[in-house]
DNA sequence: TAATCTCTATGATAATTATCATATTATGAT
DNA sequence: ATCATAATATGATAATTATCATAGAGATTA
């Protein structure tokens, strides 16, 4: 489980060339020194809320839940995170410990760096400020569209909006095996679970999805997206 | 109404003290140069989604909601800016438009500086740069936090979270001027106008609160914080 | 292989919330 | 002051969603 891996391939690393596309080769080395790269199990937490900040990670492959648990709770899941993305990237500058917990939901690999060296490069590079206020921005953005899209509909709505986002944010295809559970269904749309098993069903019965196990084919989209439309 | 004040009494302004307390005396100066202070009437539109972004935008005093309208859905109150908020901090740097609309629900100053000129400084100043994506990454943090405290609330523990949010963050007294109607209560939780109406009547009913035209009077403030936290 | 557990599934009922209808009270304009 | 309009208020009913109960399917362990 902790296979932490001390390549340092930075010529083809995706860190490079997405983000760190203004740093100098003396800088990117100094970087290198300090990158670490860890693969998790499906299912497996990467942080959990509370724990010290100490890292700049980025989601190199696979696929991660964060959210939030309180005793007596439901969980809720904020969002999803998906290769390219900077995991954490709000709170990351606000306090010392993380407000929320991440979980891998597929095999997942994790690229970090110290948190102190992004802070040093900060200071001392403004076109690299400037790129990371922009991927925080962006990725803020997104997560409140995306939570306002699903708060204002409801059930039905909410369920074919999640179903069309992985199909074609998440997946890019029509036909995709669903990574999360229906119960973790549940906690991205804040709806109860019988309902989710329910109308999935309902939209098997009606035609508009093919389900075969864990597999989702979208067949009637046209209408999945009428009913994400309408709320 | 478009009362544009070019007074530049930077020793005692609030954005000094409180944001550009890293700058240098000639970045200050430069800043000031391109400073401009607007007020605001009560209703007043102060930002339509769509428009181009061109300014930084820091409230000076006043309040202000945050919101979205499509046309045919139910407008949606994201947040509420205070004084010391910057307003509209996240998309600022992720699109050249805005994606949301902001108005003055009270009398409001405005300050703002060209969001040019707050870039330029990014680039030459490391530690504006990091105090920056401190205050976004706080404020963003902030905005998620109070749309999940609500979101796994319903009806009643809603409207206590408000009442309570206005007399702790807001107001910080107990007896205040609700400053929004409860139609902009009812776009801020996402609840229907006549729950909202009903539920504040009740409060009054049980005696929690005492309701005088615009004025709220918390009286039971341990057993609304009870229905608070009971969701 | 059986036993245990979790996940999925579905129906019935209860709780919650929205909508509709209709007053009443404020607010602003003339 | 008077009218018109918007905001607040309340009850009745309909729609939506949660909860409870129960069962089958699939996975895991002994």
């Amino acid at each position: 489980m902790e296979e932490i891996i001390n390549v340092c391939n930075c010529e083809i690393c995706l860190l490079r060339t997405l983000f760190f596309e203004h740093l100098g080769s003396d800088e990117l080395g100094d970087l290198c020194s300090n990158k670490a790269e860890r693969n998790y199990a499906k299912g497996e937490i990467i942080i959990k809320e509370g724990a010290e900040i100490k890292d700049f990670m980025y989601l190199k492959s696979g696929l991660v839940k964060i959210y939030k648990e309180e005793e007596g709770e439901e969980r809720q899941i904020i969002t999803l995170a998906q290769p390219h993305d900077f995991v954490c990237i709000f709170t990351i500058f606000s306090d010392t410990n993380y407000h929320y917990s991440i979980a891998a939901i597929e095999e997942t690999t994790i690229c970090s760096v110290s948190l102190e060296k992004v802070k040093q490069m900060i200071y001392q590079n403004g076109q690299f400020a400037f790129d990371l206020l922009q991927r925080i921005s962006k990725a803020t953005d997104q997560i409140i569209k995306l939570r306002f899209d699903i708060s204002k509909k409801q059930l039905h709505g909410r369920i074919a909006y999640v179903l069309l986002y992985f199909a074609d944010v998440i997946f890019k295809s029509n036909s995709f095996d669903l990574p999360i559970s229906r119960k973790e269904f549940s906690e991205f749309i804040g709806m109860s679970i019988e309902n989710v098993i329910r109308t999935l069903s309902e939209f098997r019965k009606d035609k508009l999805i093919i389900i075969n196990g864990k597999n989702i084919e979208i067949i009637k989209k046209d209408l999945l997206q009428r009913i994400c439309d309408a709320g």
